[in-house]
DNA sequence: CCGGCCGCTGGAACCGCTTTCGGCCCGGGA
DNA sequence: TCCCGGGCCGAAAGCGGTTCCAGCGGCCGG
């Protein structure tokens, strides 16, 4: 009897049956649209039946379910990312991790999560970025440092969701993005160089398959320009933005016969290897050669002598991509931005003037 | 007659009208529970029918939607990820970032892709955590780094919602965690001191609120009780587990009467703070005092002298955790697992053999 | 020759919630 | 007194899929 009961008299207590604005309706002797309508706030419910219905919602420990609120609404509340993966990129880089700290922390006050998309996914490698966006049905995408050279990924700029980019620069009707002024900070590292005596600049970048390995070359570029220094094909190298790649290339440069008084290093992982590269050369980074790096990236400040950088404004990098990107979402006519944010010069100890050699 | 009959005879191409399995039936001359089953390769359709139907879904350019599917099915194929904020976590920590690209990297191959709570929504401020997983039906959950003093998070642990914690013991029917085996790297670095003639030590760690933090004083101790050790406790100091607080920890250290010859930081990044405060202080790390740290983050090899320390391997702890996860999620019969993987010593500069005081 | 099984397919009931449309009731102005 | 408008609420049609169940025809064994 006991069994009977509890299996036909209360149907709702069925094992794990997950509570639902039905159930809630019935109790409370309303519609479900009533439910609704007082679980999402609506102002056209009396007092009465609306407490009566919190109350029950209360006690029968009621969960809505995103998926069903998602299906009926078309929004899922949701903000999906393209992050790089590689060895010293996305989660790995210093850098991003500012801006993703940022950008969630400004997405999460208005109630959105970030679903990171599993790039080795058969799902992606199957049907493409674009796809897997519109499958999991985001409200917005963020797209970080991912290479220009992926045709998938720049399909995402005429998408149709809303979508803002970090190092990449996508655009198209609801899409746009944000970056560092590249080419003006690396026009300020060579500056400062030139202010410390130094003319003969040597730079490491990388393959200029990025953003901003190419617009931190073109300003270096300019740089010389501007300041009349000589130009010495040679001594720009690529260092793949890595530190290893950066040990590499200014170990070959150092077997040049005629060597710079300073390095500008296109990221601060790079000047790092830099450095340990001058001193396994036997060398004094800042007394023989100084350094100069771009990021500002934690052990930048660790690594002795301390490193003279370029930085770049990561946490507001990540907050201006998220409140542009909650523009877009929130009024369907916003235009996309595409902002530029200052970099700034922190000088530590790897910039010294420059001695006349022997 | 052209608008009449754009939107008379050919509703399914109607403004932005997504295309559904419907569409593709109706076209294909076949029910949409078919067209199910070959979207999802169920083997009893023909193979006429199939080779349609697919033709179809591509011409229409078909994309599931996986909120219809998720609420018919009731799974997401989504870890959900509550991982803690702070000024040094999260994100931010070196060894999560390392823990979470392994991690996603494995629940990737499977399909799954990665949603970050975020912990500043409204939802989360109100509702708690497990309503949090609940509401976006994630299938299962990974718990980094969270404080055990917060009831939320150890509420998840009996939640039901398959669960893998790092770094803090949560068990339960569906819970389960990995740990690096933080006694067990603690007396290895106690050990390798011990080794160099040191027996004067301090340990630098902290407030206790964290696991990892926790175990590794229980691993000093348990060490300085092995090898017969003086044990000072106003040698045992608080850093908070942050390079500032190393830094001050040591700084205070440093100005007591009776110094130790080494100093055991429970993390890298403590101990990167400990070095800067010996030298503030004027002293050689190494020669005067020694320092072992914690974790081997990446700046640990970029500091000169190198931080001699004691590696958690990261990547490991994060594929592990999705290997065990994963099979939760797939067998619903799983037990939790408790999985510790070994630390491993680093040897770099900071230690160096003891030598007889003045 | 007949019954039954098997391969294939369609019908229809969900999954849990939102939202439009309209109805009911009540108060107030004409 | 009648009508109109507004506050409150219910019915029902989706949103896009999945899946159980039943049905149909053909083939095989008895």
């Amino acid at each position: 009897m006991v069994a009977v009961k509890s299996s036909e008299k209360s149907p709702e207590r069925n094992r794990t049956h997950v509570v639902t604005i039905y159930d809630i309706a019935k109790r409370a002797g309303v519609s479900p649209a009533t439910v609704s309508r007082v679980l999402n706030g609506y102002p056209d419910v009396s007092l009465k039946t609306r407490a009566k219905v919190q109350k029950i919602t209360q006690e029968l420990g009621y969960q809505p379910s995103a998926m069903a609120r998602g299906l009926a609404t078309k929004r899922s509340m949701t903000i999906g990312a393209f992050v790089k993966v590689g060895p010293d990129d996305g989660l790995r880089h210093p850098v991003f991790q500012e801006v993703l700290t940022a950008f969630q922390h400004v997405v999460g006050e208005k109630g959105y999560d970030v679903l990171f998309f599993s790039q080795n996914g058969p799902a992606l490698q199957r049907e493409g970025y674009e796809a897997v966006a519109r499958y999991r049905n985001v409200d917005g995408l963020l797209v970080l440092g991912m290479p220009r050279t992926d045709p998938g990924v720049i399909a995402l700029s005429t998408c149709g969701i809303p979508c803002m980019s970090i190092d990449l620069d996508l655009i198209g009707p609801r899409a746009g993005y944000v970056t560092s002024d590249n080419v003006g900070g690396a026009i300020q590292a060579v500056e400062f160089l030139v202010q410390h005596g130094h003319r003969a600049i040597a730079f490491i970048g990388d393959k200029f398959a990025t953003k901003p390995g190419h617009d931190r070359l073109i300003g270096f570029q300019r740089a010389v320009q501007e300041f009349r220094l000589p130009f010495r094909p040679d001594w720009v190298l690529d260092g793949d933005f890595t530190e290893i790649g950066g040990y590499q290339a200014v170990s070959r440069l150092l077997e040049m016969s005629e060597l710079p008084t300073a390095i500008f290093c296109a990221s601060d992982l790079m000047a790092i290897g830099a450095m340990r590269a001058i001193r396994d050369r036997g060398l004094r980074v800042g007394e023989d050669i100084s350094v100069i790096g771009f990021d500002d990236i934690r052990p930048a400040s660790m690594v002795t002598p301390g490193l003279t950088t370029i930085r770049q404004r990561s946490e507001e990098l990540g907050r201006r991509a998220a409140q542009a990107l909650l523009r877009m979402i929130e009024e369907p006519t916003a235009l996309p931005s595409v902002i530029t944010v200052a970099t700034e010069l922190v000088v530590r100890e790897t910039v010294r003037p420059v001695v006349p050699r022997g």
